[in-house]
DNA sequence: GCCCTGACGTA
DNA sequence: CGTACGTCAGGGCG
């Protein structure tokens, strides 16, 4: 297909189900599911012929038609018609739902009608549009178009995959079928369709079919001189004659049928991209095969993304001179704000910077490499750099933040940070690539220099080549900020932007920096101690089963205990049958087998060990290691921490804990101080749903479990046993995550009647509770998203999801984002403050790290009090909650020691 | 070497 | 059939 030029009022009609049921099984399933469960091969196919054909053909309207479950007049008139179809795989109707959802967003018209088929609705709305002097395309994979095949009308079938599409005008279907394609009915009549269960006459296939049809002139005729049909073929013509104009009569289409839309409003919309990007994020559509879909989609489709060639960013790129940079700086970057983009590496809280680009409003650029910069220029952009009334933006700016630093440089002004705010308006999103999200927001292309010549050239060609698409960056960064900033007002997320993300990339990056103190002698201790109780444990699996194996592997754990100890099977994995150690104590409750118990230890120490001996070379050479907070992963809102992730040291166990005595005060400070916020999340949950006897219950300053607990059983909080309240610590936690009650039956081990009953006992004294969860996931439903206390969005469009478990999932997800979210807010609130109140007071004491709910600090000890007392303050403060915030603090030598 | 899976640590 | 993460080891694939 080369069509390039638009052609008007050209209408483009899909079969919906058709196509989608082609790309179901030329698209192998395996590899088009998400981690759900849903499969979208599809979904991905039909969408994939859907833009392939808006590109090449251009179209001016566009409708796809759907067929319907109700049985149609050719049902009635066969009770046979279609019968014996394997009954439609599950994996493929969830999908079309799927598909009108694409429609929706893309803002494509779907149609279908009772008591028709699509190809019906087809007929109708191509007979209408050449009615009105329009061109037809027709995508189906069902031949009984090529009726409506002429000169207006052409088909366009899919011959290969979802990627080959014939194009089927009356040359072309008179040159396949013999017969022009008025005749095409006849033909099929006489030849058969199996697959609507239409059988033809036997031994006569479209070659003879063709050749009847022309010396008859016509099926007409064809029966009226039937008689005078020779051999075999002809015998069988006479006896299925019947069979045959049923045929026919079955196989028309209804040009008439009553569909309300007229092509002539089936233009295409302007499409939303915020809608498109949710529903490619919740199909998992990635990495190559989300680029093509979306790049595709941006530069073809007729919505408002297309990223014109050659309307790209232009730069007027300047390499400074001695004293250049400082002349361009006063020239260029004081009047409005500066896009900056660097190149180097940074990592655990340091880097190295190897080039910078400024990129002005003006459109001027410049491109240096810090370390050969004049010490004139160094200092002015040292200046430039920390001055805080000279506005700036970057995108994902923490790093770079600490590969300035490395060289001594601070950095103030920055009023965006276009990787934050991306996150903010879609905290889904897996990657948040400046090219990406410049394709996205200013629907243009970030064409490295590299991309666009495809080729290799010399050493000072590479260099350009370098520093302009740095320039490119820097400028694509001051653009997208810009979008970013309209994007953010119109949401109300502006000031959760300014007030908050930004404030805390530098508190951040000065943690990062800070690193915390290892005991590298401790950890060698445990190392060794865990590795030689993991080598006496993995002897004892060893005795016990008769063998050596690899307890490490879940594979061959299967293999030892469901195939050679014959154990009971467990719930099944993707891959086989789980041995996961709630499985593997299941099993030694019934059976008692003694590898089980060596299983379960074996794989306690090694874990614990393993983590051990990842912590050991990540110490610097001051005996400190530098995690990395990531700020726009998590879709809640909270942070997340790599590189050691120091949000899940071991908390649990007292050998676990252990490792929490490795972290250390450092050098130059006195102990830790732990502070925390007592079930945050419960009391957000209190404050949310305004339940009066939940807040009255944190407001008691009493236990809250047993309070509560006491409040459900109507019992004085001294009668509550561990038991009652461990069952209501479990609901007034499950209630949080959306748990069900079966899922409350498997934790307390009761029947789900039993935790039916638990559940109505709870809503009857905290229906506020109750009331609160219906509403946050009615609200999310209609609108689209979840919002937190400051205003954070979560989008669900799951939740319109008809596939059950991607819904529920859903509503569990829109359950939990508020609460968590909002807890995620307070505490990054809470650090703003406290690092302000720090700089105050004028502390030495600093914050070192950031546990969802927990602050860690390193004090000196003269500062002790005053820290304690700043630091309650400020996260006391950081919110007025109705369930007021309480914080636990804990000071000691380790992390372990400061627990509380 | 890369990617996925299962298992498991935290809040 | 309870949310949100990151890491590790094994194992399959190229």
């Amino acid at each position: 297909m080369a069509t390039s030029e638009p052609t008007p009022e050209t209408l483009l009609l899909l079969d919906g189900h058709s196509l989608a049921y082609r790309a179901f099984y030329a698209l192998p399933v395996e590899n088009f599911s998400t981690t759900t469960g849903q499969h979208t091969n599809a979904v991905f196919g039909f969408t994939s012929m859907l833009v392939n054909v808006l590109r090449d053909e251009k179209p001016s309207h566009v409708a796809v038609c759907f067929d319907r479950s109700e049985p149609t007049f050719r049902h009635t008139a066969y009770e046979e018609y279609k019968a014996g179809r394997a009954k439609t795989p599950d994996e493929f109707r969830s999908q079309v739902q799927l598909i009108c959802e694409m429609l929706d967003a893309l803002k494509i018209t779907h149609l279908s009608l009772a008591g028709y088929e699509a190809d019906d609705l087809i007929a109708t709305l191509a007979t209408r549009a050449s009615a009105c002097g329009m061109r037809t395309l027709i995508v189906t994979g069902d031949r009984d178009a090529f009726q409506l095949v002429d000169d207006r009308v052409t088909v366009l079938y899919p011959v290969k995959g979802v990627s080959v599409l014939a194009r089927m005008d009356p040359e072309a279907v008179t040159a396949k079928y013999g017969v022009p394609p008025q005749r095409y009915r006849e033909l099929a009549a006489l030849v058969g369709e199996t697959s609507d269960n239409l059988p033809g006459v036997p031994g006569v296939g479209p070659k003879t079919a063709a050749k009847w049809l022309l010396a008859h002139d016509g099926l007409d005729n064809l029966v009226a001189q039937v008689d005078k049909i020779k051999g075999k073929a002809g015998d069988n013509l006479r006896e299925h004659l019947g069979q045959v104009l049923r045929n026919q009569q079955l196989n028309k289409l209804d040009c008439d049928a009553p569909v309300e839309a007229d092509p002539a409003a089936l233009d295409i919309g302007e499409w939303d991209r915020q809608e498109i990007q949710a529903l490619l994020d919740t199909l998992e559509f990635r990495g190559e095969l989300r680029d093509r879909l979306f790049t595709t989609l941006t530069a073809h489709a007729g919505g408002e993304e297309s990223a014109e060639a050659g309307e790209g960013f232009s730069v007027e790129l300047t390499r400074p001179e001695a004293g250049g940079l400082a002349a361009w700086l006063a020239g260029h970057a004081h009047a409005g704000r500066t896009g900056i983009a660097v190149s180097g590496r940074w990592a655990r809280g340091t880097g190295e910077l190897t080039a910078v680009a400024l990129a002005a409003a003006d459109g001027a650029a410049v491109h240096f490499d810090p370390a050969l910069l004049e010490p004139a220029d160094e200092r002015a952009f040292a200046a430039w750099l920390a001055d805080e009334a000279a506005p700036k933006a970057m995108h994902d700016a923490k790093g770079p933040l600490q590969a300035f630093a490395a060289r001594g440089l601070a950095l103030a002004g920055l009023t965006s940070d276009t990787a934050l705010a991306c996150y903010l308006v879609a905290p889904d999103q897996r990657s948040y690539e400046l090219g990406e999200q410049v394709l996205r927001f200013l629907h243009k292309e970030l064409r490295e220099g590299a991309e666009q010549t495809g080729q290799l050239t010399l050493d000072g060609a590479d260099e350009d080549t370098a520093a302009q698409d740095l320039a490119v960056r820097a400028l694509a960064v001051l653009e997208l900020a810009d979008a970013l900033d309209a994007e953010l007002a119109e949401r109300g997320a502006d000031r959760l932007l300014h007030e908050l993300e930004l404030p805390l990339v530098d508190i951040l990056a000065r943690m990062e920096r800070a690193g915390i103190a290892i005991d590298h002698d401790h950890l060698a201790n445990l190392s060794a101690s865990m590795g030689g109780q993991a080598k006496q444990v993995e002897q004892g699996a060893f005795d016990a089963v008769g063998h050596e194996f690899n307890l490490g592997s879940p594979k061959q754990v299967q293999q030892v205990l469901f195939e050679e100890l014959g154990l009971p099977r467990t719930k099944r994995t993707k891959t086989g049958y789980t041995t996961d150690s709630e499985a593997l104590t299941g099993l030694l409750e019934k059976n008692g087998h003694p590898v089980l118990e060596h299983i379960l230890r074996w794989r306690e120490v090694a874990k614990l060990k393993s983590m051990v001996d990842s912590l050991i070379p990540l110490a610097d050479e001051t005996g400190r290691i530098h995690t990395t907070f990531n700020q726009t992963v998590a879709a809640t809102g909270r942070l997340s921490s790599t590189d050691p992730n120091v949000q899940n040291i071991p908390a649990r166990t007292e050998e676990g804990r252990q490792i929490r005595a490795a972290f250390t005060v450092g050098q130059g400070y006195d102990c830790l101080l732990t502070a925390d916020y007592s079930q945050i999340e419960l009391r957000i949950m209190a404050h949310l749903s305004g339940d009066e006897q939940l807040i009255e219950a944190f407001v008691s300053g009493a236990d809250f479990h047993t309070i509560t607990a006491a409040k459900v059983f109507a019992l004085e909080p001294g009668q509550i046993g561990t038991e009652l309240r461990s069952k209501i610590k479990a609901m007034n936690y499950g209630l949080a995550y959306g748990l069900s009650e079966y899922g409350l039956s498997q934790q307390l081990r009761i029947t789900p009647g039993e935790a039916r009953e638990l559940k109505e006992g709870y809503f009857e004294v905290f229906g506020g509770v109750r009331d609160y969860l219906a509403s946050v996931v009615a609200d999310a439903r209609r609108d689209g998203y979840t919002s937190t206390i400051l205003g954070r969005r979560r989008y669900l469009p799951d939740l319109n999801s008809d596939n059950r478990q991607r819904r529920e999932m859903a509503e569990r997800m829109a359950l939990n984002a508020p609460i968590q979210g909002s807890a995620a807010d307070i505490i990054k609130v809470a650090m703003i403050r406290i690092d302000a109140a720090l700089r105050e007071a004028g502390l030495k004491s600093r914050m070192l790290l950031q546990v969802h709910d927990e602050l860690i600090f390193e004090v000196c000890s003269a500062e002790l009090e005053q820290l304690q007392e700043l630091v309650r303050r400020e996260m006391d403060g950081a919110y007025t909650l109705r369930a007021p915030l309480a914080v636990a603090m804990g000071t000691g030598r380790t992390w372990y020691d400061a627990a509380h």
